[in-house]
DNA sequence: CCTAAGTCTGAAATCGATTTCAGAAATCGA
DNA sequence: TCGATTTCTGAAATCGATTTCAGACTTAGG
């Protein structure tokens, strides 16, 4: 960060348009500028026209500052999620940037890093800012965040939850309800001897705590639950996919089907099974969660559930700008999942393999 | 879209505390209690601490447009990113607000989608919203754009290139150089056969461009100018990273080396050589830039170029803060690059494949 | 004890746009 | 042509916090 200080920035040159001076050009009264620019429609088309010709020229823009002191709307929405290097999170603020766009919103971002106290000071400068909604991700926030949105009487809208507690409105997947499916195909398939890959460990994910609350709940109703050592805990890293995915085998040398919670630790597993030499899917099934770009690209493609991000980002938006309105609005909306069965999930080659190994099973 | 309206959301309750009501609960001026937040130090202490008491007992803020009405300014920064479905933006900009948070600052986010026009336009909302400075993507504006900022006298930095025109600072790398040093690597190796495949396809995609005239640039000093066949152009999706090197493959079989200006392309490219047969590096070498997560963890791990994404978040951000303080700030920031050889890239296997297979080189 | 210097505090103007209220102008019917 | 509507426009109040200016109070010095 060596710097040489070189230039100074000019300052504000011209002493910016003020609603006045257009005014004065069109000889008008600020009034009508004013409503040439809010309710065209109740102004003379004539004198309309005129005024419109002078803001122009003069390239008028109205202070937004003193809009929102006046009327009391910022016309700013802020979201804050765990972070942006996850690409279904990017794409979910860039859905819900353009549909905001559309209806004359700007975004303010922040990032939590996945701490809960980071969350709640993000939110209380976004609050400070007077934003007229506020966009979360997930359904873990402490009370004390929620209780001051209650205070700010802020429209709030948590996203890719299906639920979310405390009246919060949530729009998303049942992730829990999508993990179960994608065990029961597994289980249809015949596998027998599971994996899971969860990224649990930062405490307020909760989709990954649901997705991985619907891989228990699915193998303990088919007979088979997992035990703790089946579930290998990791955060949210590529790298972090491939040593769980040692871990795992290591324990357990011959689990035939390992469940992801995401995407990029099933490709980090993908990696490392290769490297360890073992065929996905004829030895080993794996699949991921979130339906990445790269997904499909895999070699072999990977079976994963598929969020609909954008949508979710859409919906967001459309569900403040609505709220912010004061339009009725719904209580929460769950969105479809889509499971995607590719190629990195097959049948067990139970044969080929020995069952068990005699090893006894609790080491 | 079929919400079904189901409850009314409740506007915002409480009138919201005014500086009067905690002058008047504290029994001094709204003046007082004014400087009590913004000059702590010309209070009486006794006085100061009263206040504050009354400050924290109501839980008053200050109302920011009325705040940035009369002083001017917003504490706030904006940022036009192309599109924020790339790890190396995602990245910045998650730098990039997390020292404006620091310093507290708030930051706007657009996405221009590599539309100049779009870029113009959010540009115009975020002025109009009173950012005091701005951050942007690249070197290539219209001159609508710079005039807009020039009239509007605000800050502004590009990113991740080294020089951007119009007396715009920029804080990047040299993106010619880098793709330049990797080609006369490669050239060391013993390559003689390249092909390119760039996402020149956005017009306004010039990190792209200038690494494009970086590897003809090297090729053509060689005395092995790129013919037009042999550079693909692309978008920055995966998908055409696998048909681009089918298309180069196809009108020149012969090839050795393919240089792509983006890691997706080449992740693409390599699961397409995968596919058809091609043994990376061993019959053809791949290199990309950027260095996402995914690159080292390739099988074989990509050659790349690591572009430092966080570092000119940051430096975005400290060049912003100072320059709307009013302190000196360097004219251009520019940031090293770092070639990083990995495995798939390694010298020709001259010997196993036949030169030329006789075909006309103009087909 | 009284004036001079120094410290604090409050009243009021200010930032720029919006909107109510009332008055002026235009339109219509008789 | 005159009065009654209807349509438009402008003057002025307003949003909430900041800051200048001047006055009140305290302290120190003579």
């Amino acid at each position: 960060m060596d710097k040489k200080p070189v230039i100074a920035p000019k300052g504000r040159q011209q002493p910016r348009v003020k609603i006045e001076d257009v005014a004065r050009k069109a000889n008008v009264s600020p009034a009508t500028v004013s409503r040439v620019l809010n309710h065209p429609d109740i102004v003379r088309p004539e004198l309309r026209d005129k005024v419109m010709r002078h803001i122009n020229d003069l390239a008028y823009t109205r202070d937004s500052a003193a809009r929102a002191l006046k009327s009391g709307r910022m016309r700013t929405v802020g979201v804050i999620v765990p972070t942006l290097a996850l690409g279904i999170f990017a794409e979910g603020v860039e859905a819900l940037q353009n549909r905001l766009s559309e209806s004359g919103y700007t975004l303010f971002i922040a990032n939590s890093q996945y701490d809960q106290r980071r969350e709640f000071q993000e939110l209380q400068s976004l609050i400070e800012r007077g934003i007229d909604g506020i966009v979360l991700v997930g359904a873990s926030h402490g009370r004390e965040l929620r209780s001051l949105i209650e205070q700010a009487g802020v429209p709030v809208i948590t996203t890719y939850v299906a639920k979310a507690g405390g009246g919060i409105p949530a729009i998303g997947i049942d992730n829990e309800s999508a993990t179960r499916e994608m065990t029961e195909y597994l289980l249809r398939l015949g596998h027998v001897r599971f994996g899971a890959i969860a990224n649990v460990v930062a405490a307020s994910n909760d989709r990954s705590r649901a997705r991985l609350e619907g891989i228990q709940r699915a193998l303990s109703d088919a007979g088979l639950p997992l035990k703790p050592s089946q579930i290998v805990k990791a955060d949210y890293s590529l790298a972090q996919g491939r040593s769980a995915l040692r871990q795992l085998l290591t324990d357990h040398p011959d689990t035939t089907a390992v469940i992801c919670t995401t995407d990029t630790l099933a490709i980090g597993a993908m990696a490392e099974a290769r490297k360890m030499g073992l065929a996905v899917p004829s030895t080993l099934s794996i699949t991921g969660f979130d339906d990445v770009e790269l997904a499909a690209q895999m070699d072999p493609p990977l079976t994963t559930v598929s969020v609909p991000a954008a949508e979710i980002g859409r919906g967001a938006a459309d569900y403040l700008i609505n709220a912010i309105a004061g339009s009725p609005v719904p209580r929460s909306v769950v969105l479809p999942y889509r499971l995607v069965m590719r190629s990195s999930s097959a049948p067990p080659r139970s044969s080929v393999r020995p069952a068990r190994r005699g090893r006894s099973r609790d080491h």
